[in-house]
DNA sequence: CCAGTTCTTGACAGCGCTGCCAAACCTGAG
DNA sequence: CTCAGGTTTGGCAGCGCTGTCAAGAACTGG
C-alpha cells in the first residue's frame, strides 16, 4: 500500500504539496503538479479514505437511505448514485430504513460513525418528515429524489402533473372519453400530482370528469385489481383506465382479464414508472419512464459540489399495445 | 461528537480499557466493563469508523458488488446484508460492476481506498472468474451468494437441482407427461442445476424426456417468449412448461396468450425465483422462493466472523394458479 | 510467606492524511 | 536596489483510535 509520503519522495516535493495536488487546491506550480501526477500514476497511488476523513473535514462518503418499496426504482437510484460517486472519489454506503420511528437514532448512529458528506433519499423516504428533520438537525446536506413536500434539502424530480397530463391527452387522442383513473390516498403526494394532471388534460379537452371513475388504491397490485373490478363492473364502464403506477395498472389488467375484457379493444390501460413488469406481459403496458438515473446523477453532483451535469430533466411516454393495440413483445434486459 | 477519551474520563479508566470493552477483548474486570458501558450509554458515544480503520486492522466495512441483472434479487441481498451489518457495527458500501473487464482495477481501487473486511457478491458475479481472482489476489475474504463454480470464498446457496426436482414432481403429480423445459446456455451454472433436477425427476417417474421439448433461452423475457412459441407451435406441444426463471416463464405465458392457449388448462407454466411479477399477473405464476435474505445473513455472519445464524437454508415451492388452476390474486407488497 | 504465573491496566507511538502557520520565493513599484 | 504584497512551499501537530509493551495487581503452589 503506497502512501502519500512515498509519492512525495518520488516526485521530489513535500507531502503537503502532494496533498494539494490531490485535492485540486490552488497555488501549486504547473510543473510540480505534473511531477506529482506522474508519481501518482507510476506508483498506482490511491489516497486512504479513512486517513483523509480523520484528518480532514470531508469523508467522501454519501449515505443512501431507502426502504423496500419498489426494488427496480431503488436499484436505478443506487446504480446511478454509485456510478456518480465513483470517479469523484466518493463512496456510497447503503442503509435500509426499517421504520421512520427510530429514524432519529439511526441517523445519529450513521453520522457519528461515518460522518458522511451527504444523504440521498429515494421515495417515499424523500417525503418522510421525521427522517428529514433528523437529518436537518445534523446539518449534513440531503438530496431528495422525487420529493414533493416542502422541506429542507435539494429536490430532484420530474413534473408528475405535466407528464400525467400528456398521457391523458394520449388517451383522449385515441378517442377515449370515459377515462377511469386509479389514484391513492392523499398521503402520497406523487399520486396527487398525477391525478391533477389527469384532470387538467380532461378539462382542456372539454371533457367532464365522472367522479365515479376515480378509484383509490395504495400503489399495490392488489389494490389495483380491486379498483379495476370496481371500475369495470359498473353499468357504463370506462373505455380506458389510467393508473398512477404500474403495479396498480397491472392489477387493472388482471381484473380485465378475469372479467373477459380484451385489452385494449374493450378497455385500454396505462400506468406510470416503466417497471420491468410493464414489458413482461401481454399486451405490454403503456407507461411513463422517469429518467431516474439522470435525476440521481444531478442529486449526487449537487451534493458533492460539482456543477449540474444536465440542464433539465426529461421524461418519456412509452406508448405500447395496452393502449395503442399495436406493437409486439418489448425487448428487455434480463430482469425478473 | 464524543470521543473515546471523554468516555474514559467519565468512566475513570484509561482510553485503552474503553477500547478493550468496545471490542469485546478479554482481560477486563466485570466492574470496569459496567462502568465503561454506562459511560458510553450516558454520553451516547459511537466509535469513529475512520479512526478505527486507520489505527487498527479491521475497517468494519463490507463491499457489496453487483451488476444490474435482477433488481429484486439484488435488493433482497442488499437489504439483508445491510441489516446484518447494522448492529454488528459494520457498514455496507455498494459498488456496481460495469464490466468484468476492468474488475481488477476496480477491486484495487476499492481495496486501497476502503480496505474492506470482506466482499459480498450477488449472482451472476458470484461466478465471475475474473472478479474472483482479482479479489483472491487481495487476500480479502469473499462471500458468494448462490455461487456454483468451484473457486475461492464462502458460498451460500440452495440446492437448485433438488428444488427443480421437487417442482417437476409437482407437475408430474398433476398428471403432466409431456413437460417442456426452458433452460439457458451452459455459461449459466444455475440453469444447469435446474435442468438436471428436472431430468432426475422425470427419470424417477419413469418418463422419457423428449429432447425437442428442451428449449434454450438466456434468462430474459424475450427469450422465454421465443422459446414458448417454439414449444407451443409444435405438432404435439407440451402440456406444461417449466422455465428456469420467472422472466422466461412470463415470456412463455405471453406466447401462450398470443397463441390463444389457456393457462393452465391448455398449458401449465411454472418458473423459478418468486419475482414480484409472478404475483402481478393473471393467472399468478407457480414458482420457487429462494430464501435470499437468510442466505445473505449467513454470508455476512461468516464474513464478520460470527457463528452461523441458521443451521440450514430452506426454500419454498409456491404453487399458484398457473399450474394448479386454483387460487386467486396473490396479495403482495407494494412493488412495481 | 515467597517466587513464579497469569490477569489487568495504562502509556505511548503511530496509522495516513489535512489544517494551520511560517518560511521562502516571487513580482512590480518606488 | 529595496520593500510591500502576493504566490508557492514545507514543517508539524493532531484527527480518534488500536497495537505493542511493560508495569502493577492478583493468584498459584510449595
Amino acid at each position: 500500500m503506497t502512501t502519500i509520503t512515498e509519492v512525495a519522495l518520488r516526485a521530489g516535493v513535500s507531502m503537503k504539496t502532494v496533498s494539494r495536488v490531490l485535492n485540486g487546491e490552488p497555488h501549486v506550480r504547473a510543473e510540480k503538479i505534473e511531477r506529482v501526477e506522474k508519481a501518482v500514476r507510476d506508483l498506482g497511488y490511491r489516497p486512504n479514505l479513512a486517513a483523509r476523513q480523520l484528518a480532514g473535514k470531508r469523508s467522501h462518503i454519501l449515505v443512501f437511505l431507502f426502504n423496500q418499496v419498489s426494488a427496480t426504482y431503488i436499484m436505478s437510484v443506487l446504480s446511478a448514485a454509485a456510478a456518480s460517486c465513483r470517479g469523484n472519489g466518493f463512496h456510497l454506503v447503503s442503509e435500509p430504513v426499517e421504520s421512520s420511528a427510530d429514524a432519529s437514532r439511526m441517523i445519529d448512529d450513521i453520522v457519528q460513525l461515518l460522518r458522511p458528506d451527504g444523504f440521498i433519499l429515494s421515495p417515499p423516504l424523500s417525503d418522510d418528515a421525521a427522517l428529514l428533520s433528523s437529518i436537518a438537525a445534523t446539518g449534513i446536506p440531503v438530496a431528495r429524489i422525487a420529493g414533493t413536500v416542502e422541506a429542507t434539502g435539494i429536490v430532484v424530480s420530474i413534473d408528475d402533473s405535466a407528464v400525467s397530463q400528456e398521457m391523458t391527452a394520449h388517451l383522449i387522442e385515441l378517442g377515449h372519453r370515459r377515462i377511469g383513473f386509479v389514484t391513492t390516498g392523499p398521503q402520497h403526494r406523487v399520486a396527487q400530482g398525477r391525478v391533477s394532471g389527469f384532470r387538467t388534460a380532461m378539462a382542456e379537452a372539454g371533457i367532464a370528469v365522472d367522479e365515479d371513475l376515480i378509484a383509490t388504491g395504495d400503489f399495490s397490485y392488489v389494490s389495483g385489481e380491486r379498483a379495476g373490478h370496481a371500475l369495470l363492473d359498473r353499468p357504463s364502464p370506462p373505455t380506458a383506465v389510467f393508473a398512477a403506477n404500474d403495479a396498480m395498472a397491472l392489477g387493472v389488467m388482471s381484473a380485465a382479464t378475469i372479467l373477459n375484457r380484451r385489452i385494449p379493444e374493450d378497455v385500454a390501460v396505462c400506468g406510470f414508472d416503466d417497471s420491468p413488469i410493464s414489458r413482461m406481459i401481454w399486451p405490454p403496458l403503456t407507461t411513463v419512464r422517469q429518467p431516474i438515473g439522470e435525476m440521481t446523477a444531478v442529486a449526487v453532483a449537487r451534493l458533492i459540489g460539482n456543477p449540474d451535469p444536465t440542464e433539465k430533466i426529461g421524461h418519456q411516454l412509452l406508448l405500447r399495445r395496452s393502449t395503442t393495440g399495436q406493437g409486439g413483445i418489448v425487448d428487455t434486459a434480463i430482469d425478473a
